[in-house]
DNA sequence: AATTAGCACTCAGAAGGTGAGAGTGCCAAC
DNA sequence: GTTGGCACTCTCACCTTCTGAGTGCTAATT
């Protein structure tokens, strides 16, 4: 059956007035918006259609209707009007992102520090887990027992450790592991660096001593962490204000599902559109999310950086609201990161340099 | 007046039972425990006196009796028994700290994680702020407009950071730069880099194009970082399960005060002894904190590594077992971070390498 | 044929009333 | 100093009642 222009309407009535409210709608208000020129019977009629059509669903006799997923799907899909960002919400947003070039993950925590506090629900981060490979690696000689290992990755993060040896090494020795491992150790993927590897680079530099073997490991370890991925849950606590997590359980429920993040990185993969990806209430596949939805907003920066920026909340979530703020946040990230190479990052550094001088 | 010893026991034998049930104590259920050889009637004697003077406090007539804070503190601060851990907690929180070196800012919040899934509070990790110099500064050349600064710090850690370039440099002043940074800019603190300095370094390695105000800026920015502190806070939801926190309203007013991590800095300072802190509600300066209480343990390492690591939870908290795993936490940690120059991290690395092999 | 007014019916939730039980304070007896 | 006993208090759980929002259906109206 055909669901009629009429119906329609209603509908996203209904949907609006419960996104509000909390509370089953009734023939009556409806009836009273004035959206329709019609009695609070023909419209009760109405939604009882709708209601076997499967958009509204009934909480007990006698109480008014509240959407099913269904009809937050259908709403989703064809019925909510995009909604734009106000001036005030816009630039907040850019504000936050003009604050500095963070290191990746910080920049991460606050985007989703953002996210959360524009849309007023819990909001999760992922950086989405990238097969990197070493461009660069170099040693820097501290002193005898004590260097540093700083690799440079080809989604361009550097990544560094403190390496504290049990005996003592000349800088020469350093030198040459430095070059040997340009040679053999750069571009290829975390698996490729295997102990026949090690051991040929060991000869290669006449490494006695194992220094190889720790360098090595740093790159394995450095290259795992990179291809991870990474989750950041924030202001999980404004669950807490929602009527529909009044109920502790629930709330807790929900809340430590969230914040064990090992979790939420099941997420990304699936969908592969650019743009946002809605998922009501039992469209999630882990049972803690039933009741909930997930609006989630993909950015991604050179094929080499990819997340995902989103934000849980009740099935009843202003969908349109949140969605357009994710989307606004994730191209600005997407626009952010690739143009991270350019001068801007220069410039910006160049005036803080200045204003520091001036306190 | 004073508190005599048999008052003492009833204060303990009420304490403890209220730590377990939340529930108001009666006379009777103390007596009956079989501690005291002691009717109902004498308890409840004991327990007005004990009222009067300040160490117990009733809801309402008529309700059992409840530990005030200044109960909580003398329990605390002599009464209770110094609880010792289990076999296997021990090995648990062992088991978590073998797992590796990770960077500092993992570590932490790791050790949070810990700690809250060992007493099953909400636990805060603070790295204390440390005021840092630089101890060690390089710039690795990666091609003409990038490279790479290094820094390391006199607290041990290490900080990079890309820098890209508008236009491009050649190798020599790369290198010369490096060394001219590092006479001039290590060993000083944040706030002794000034415009002056930077004119001065600029002039001494011939650079034209603003270079060293670039390398400066990231020093500043780096030692800024350092110098702040930060906070972790894992297993809020935890508080959900607590019957002091089914009321939604305070459960978001305590959480989110704990989310906003800033607020949490300002508890370090106070305190010097090396044992376990313990604030009893109203104790707490944080009108959000009035009605729990905080158990902190510090650990340091070498002076130059500072942190809290600390437990949130009702006043009706089960502080001697809280205490004690912190103790061997905090304990646990001082030692791993202080080891962290011997020859064990290298064995450890060692070993890993061969794992790895293997599949 | 679609819309509407009207009406009986349903049901959740608020309001109010009641009783049980846990606990107290105090007194008189031991 | 300790105890048994007793009257008293107060919360909480439970029940009942009542109210009102909302429904579904039918008959009248357009």
């Amino acid at each position: 059956m055909e669901i009629s222009d009429r119906k329609r309407t209603i509908l996203t009535a209904v949907i609006d007035e419960y996104i509000t409210t909390a509370e089953p709608v009734g023939s009556r208000s409806i009836a009273e918006s004035g959206l329709l020129d019609l009695s609070s019977a023909t419209i009760r009629n109405e939604m009882a259609e709708l209601t076997v059509m499967g958009y509204l669903e009934q909480p007990h006799t006698s109480a008014g209707r509240v959407p099913s997923p269904k009809g937050y799907r259908l709403y989703v899909n064809e019925l909510m009007d995009r909604q734009r960002l106000s001036l005030e919400e816009a630039q907040a947003i850019n504000e936050s992102f003009d604050l500095k070039m963070k290191k990746l993950d910080k920049l991460m925590s606050e985007v989703g520090r953002l996210a959360s506090s524009l849309t007023q629900y819990p909001a999760v981060a992922l950086a989405a887990p990238v097969a990197a490979t070493i461009s660069r690696f170099d040693l820097i000689y501290v002193d005898g027992n004590t260097f540093i290992a700083v690799a440079m990755l080809s989604n361009s993060s550097v990544h560094n450790k403190l390496i504290h040896l049990p005996f003592s090494v000349d800088p020469g020795m350093v030198q040459r592991l430095s070059s040997v491992f340009n040679t053999n150790f750069t571009g290829i993927a975390e698996d490729k660096i295997t102990p026949v590897l090690i051991s040929s680079a060991e000869r290669a530099c006449g490494d006695t001593m194992g220094l190889v073997s720790v360098a090595a490991a740093f790159a394995i370890d450095t290259l795992g962490k990179a291809g991870q991925g990474e989750a950041y849950v924030t202001g999980a606590s404004r669950l807490l204000r929602l009527p529909e997590f009044r109920d502790p359980d629930k709330a807790h429920e929900l809340m430590s599902y969230l914040s064990e993040n090992g979790h939420l990185l099941g997420l990304p993969e699936s969908g592969e559109s650019d743009d946002i990806q809605v998922l009501i209430g039992p469209e999630n596949v882990a049972r803690e999310l039933k009741d909930s939805s997930v609006v989630l907003a993909r950015y991604n920066a050179g094929d080499n950086i990819k997340g995902i920026i989103g934000v849980v909340g009740p099935t009843r979530m202003d969908y349109s609201g949140v969605a357009a703020k994710l989307r606004y946040i994730a191209e600005g990230l997407s626009r952010l990161l690739s143009t991270q190479e350019a001068p801007r990052g220069f410039e910006k550094l160049q005036i803080k340099e200045m204003n520091i001088g001036e306190h």
